[in-house]
DNA sequence: CAATGCAAA
DNA sequence: GGTTTGCATTG
């Protein structure tokens, strides 16, 4: 076939395109596109997936009580279902409906029903226990976190070279583009040169990709959804009572289209997601047959599209979303289910334009939309039209930032001992879940404790305390903590009666989970830096020698040290000075054991290495500008906002300028 | 940094 | 609906 041929077919043969309110979505693929790198968000051959688990906390259950897969069972939450497996669900049961325990065993003598594990008072672990009560206990969750780490980590082993973004606690993005890329080269080596008789160079189109039929990756939405026009499973919560989606269960290798030339690829693009599919297919039944999970995904060419075409069929499938297909999915799709449109933005969209389908808003201009919700909801805009540019972000550590206990008081407290028994019972909570977490990563230590409370019918009130650093984090230390800010924040007088407590760490920072150990950070912190190479004569910037303390081993010239200085009155002092900006840090505590001040110097070293090597991305992206000065307690996310060219994600909805007149009202006012 | 609010699962 | 998490905004 001759290039102007294939450029003749690449400019009509793909009609569809032309829609006009669905732009872009048949963009040409160049040979140059398929050698780039980093294309990143705006590569043509875009394959991202979403995987999420099946009734996650039901299936957790399943697999720590060993039961059947057909079993139905749900899980309980004092009186309501936060999980229903799908065999359960045959019997039309739902998370929406209030359910009671007794009542549902009678209906159902063979559905299981689990109560969440929780804590008891006093209890140091959570426990299932059998006489729950929402006045003495308080759920744990840790089981379905741990569950959920195993599978992040069972994902990431299969897939090498993917990114991956734990969503939460049973959902994460994969960003499979580069993988997907290497093994189109290596399947079609062909393309692997640009042809001598390319009539652009690297720039010319590439080929028609081969017509193979793709079977066994996933269901692929048609572009015409006959008598069909809306995608069952939109909705998260629909109960599969119907036959509809039980019928055709392991969807991945069932089609129920007649026309088989629908799933021929088209494009590069749609040979891209299909082989994206294969490798996530492969990854969930790994997780499936070794871990018990069973999931639902979605691939499409962003992690919006990926999100929304995870559910179009479950469970245990996956969905294929071609870009010829989006327009079609997306106009009768009720917008609200959109991420980040289903909440106040969305309904105050509804309201000011009398919409409800994405097919509704589209004779809406990037002006008006603009003009009512902000220069920022071009976001918004771009959405409605297949477009996201955000980023699969994968994150440095699976170690979340924050860890918070809560507890709802049903029977609202009146006196503050029975706040200090929450707080204790709070504390504890948290005292294992971070000691556990310091398990695989020890240097660990949240910046801040926050207690939340509601009082009467006010919304919930904070108060926040730095928390110190201590090798053992005991329940009473936390505890104390606590009690101190309850004092600030609610007092002794309880006229108002409490609902609501929450106990919290904010800003945990550490070492990389499995990485860098204390010691192992010594050899870390050097390696690889230079400049302090030959200086055996170790002086600080005031001329002190450093003294060996044992901490930093054998051989190992870095500059840490346990030298008493006197600069702050009495205070004993441990410090270092960073060898690659000479900045002096230091750790001073009249309170603190000197091995616990060690490890906050430690901690410190950590941060302040992370801030370098922060800073060195940035001075990759921003052409060698320096953003600020090292300090000791800037953190790694001092590179933010300069990481990539255009992360377009909805975060914030209105900035500096004026807030337009009209409409920012009823945004903030509850519906 | 402290406090509050929004959104999501 | 209850229990988390993360992020943005405002002061």
């Amino acid at each position: 076939m001759t290039f102007a041929a294939h450029l003749e077919a690449s400019s009509k043969g793909t009609g569809k395109a032309t829609d006009p309110d669905f732009q872009d979505l048949n963009p040409t693929i160049t040979y140059r596109h398929l050698y780039a790198q980093n294309l990143g968000v705006r590569d043509p051959l875009r394959v991202i997936a979403l995987c999420d688990s099946d009734a996650f906390y039901a299936a957790c259950e399943m697999v720590r009580l060993n039961t059947d897969k057909d079993t139905p069972l749900v899980v309980l939450q004092w009186d309501s279902l936060i999980a229903v497996n799908y065999p359960a669900r045959k019997y039309g049961i739902t998370r929406l409906k209030r359910y009671n325990f007794k009542e549902l065993k009678l209906k159902h003598p063979d559905l299981m029903v689990v109560h969440v594990a929780t804590y008891k008072e006093g209890e140091k672990e959570p426990g299932y226990w059998d006489d729950v009560d929402t006045k003495t206990h308080k759920v744990s969750l840790d089981y379905y976190r741990r569950e959920s780490l195993k599978i992040a980590a069972m994902f990431k082993e299969c897939l090498p070279g993917v990114e991956i973004e734990k969503a939460s606690i049973d959902e994460a993005f994969f960003d499979v583009s580069k993988r997907v890329r290497e093994i189109i080269l290596e399947r079609y080596p062909y393309l692997a040169q640009v042809p001598l008789d390319a009539p652009n160079g690297i720039d010319t189109p590439l080929p028609p990709p081969p017509p193979i039929p793709q079977s066994e990756v996933g269901y692929i939405i048609p572009i015409n959804p006959c008598e069909e026009p809306k995608a069952e499973g939109v909705q998260a919560d629909e109960p599969a009572v119907e036959g509809s989606s039980s019928a055709k269960q392991e969807g991945g290798s069932v089609f129920e289209d007649e026309n088989q030339e629908e799933n021929m690829p088209a494009t590069w693009h749609d040979v891209a997601l299909s082989i994206g599919a294969e490798l996530i297919g492969k990854a969930r039944q790994h997780v499936h047959e070794t871990l018990g999970y069973s999931t639902s995904a979605g691939v499409a060419v962003n992690k919006f599209l990926a999100k929304l075409t995870a559910s179009y069929k479950k469970p245990n499938s996956q969905s294929i979303l071609r870009n010829s297909a989006i327009p079609n999915y997306l106009r009768p799709l009720a917008f609200r289910k959109i991420r980040f449109l289903g909440g106040k933005l969305g309904s105050a969209i509804a309201e000011e334009f009398k919409a409800s389908t994405v097919g509704d808003l589209l004779s809406i201009t990037l002006e008006d939309m603009q003009r009512k919700f902000g220069e920022d909801s071009i976001w918004i805009y771009e959405v409605l039209r297949g477009i996201d540019r955000s980023e699969v972000k994968e994150k440095k550590s699976t170690l979340n930032k924050s860890m918070l206990a809560s507890k709802n008081l049903p029977t609202p407290i009146t006196n503050a001992s029975e706040g200090y028994n929450w707080i204790r019972v709070l504390a504890a909570e948290l005292a294992l879940r971070l000691n556990e977490a310091r398990e695989t990563c020890p240097n660990l230590w949240p910046k801040t404790i926050v207690l939340h409370a509601r009082q009467g019918y006010s919304g919930l009130r904070s108060k926040q305390a730095p928390f110190p650093f201590t090798r053992e984090v005991t329940v009473d230390a936390i505890a104390a903590a606590g009690d101190k800010l309850w004092k600030e924040l609610v007092g002794i007088d309880l006229a108002m009666k409490v609902t609501s407590v929450q106990l919290a760490f904010t800003g945990i920072e550490g070492a990389e989970v499995g990485q860098r150990s204390i010691e192992g950070f010594f050899k870390a912190g050097q390696s690889g830096k230079r400049q302090r190479d030959d200086d055996e004569d170790d002086r600080d910037e005031f001329g002190r020698a450093f003294v060996d303390d044992g901490i930093a081993d054998e051989g190992n010239d870095i500059a840490t040290t346990s030298d008493t200085i006197l600069a702050q009155g009495n205070t004993p002092a441990v410090s270092f000075v960073c060898p690659r900006c000479g900045k002096r840090i230091s750790c001073h505590s009249q309170t603190m054991p000197s091995a616990d001040q060690e490890d906050q110097l430690a901690a410190f070293r950590l941060e302040h290495d992370d801030f370098h090597f922060a800073q060195d991305l940035a001075k990759e992206s921003t052409g060698g500008l320096v953003i600020s000065g090292p300090s000791k307690g800037t953190p790694v996310g001092a590179v933010k906002g300069h990481m990539g060219p255009s992360n377009t994600s909805p975060k914030k909805k209105k900035r500096r300028k004026e807030r337009p007149a009209m409409g920012i009202e009823k945004f903030f006012k509850k519906s």
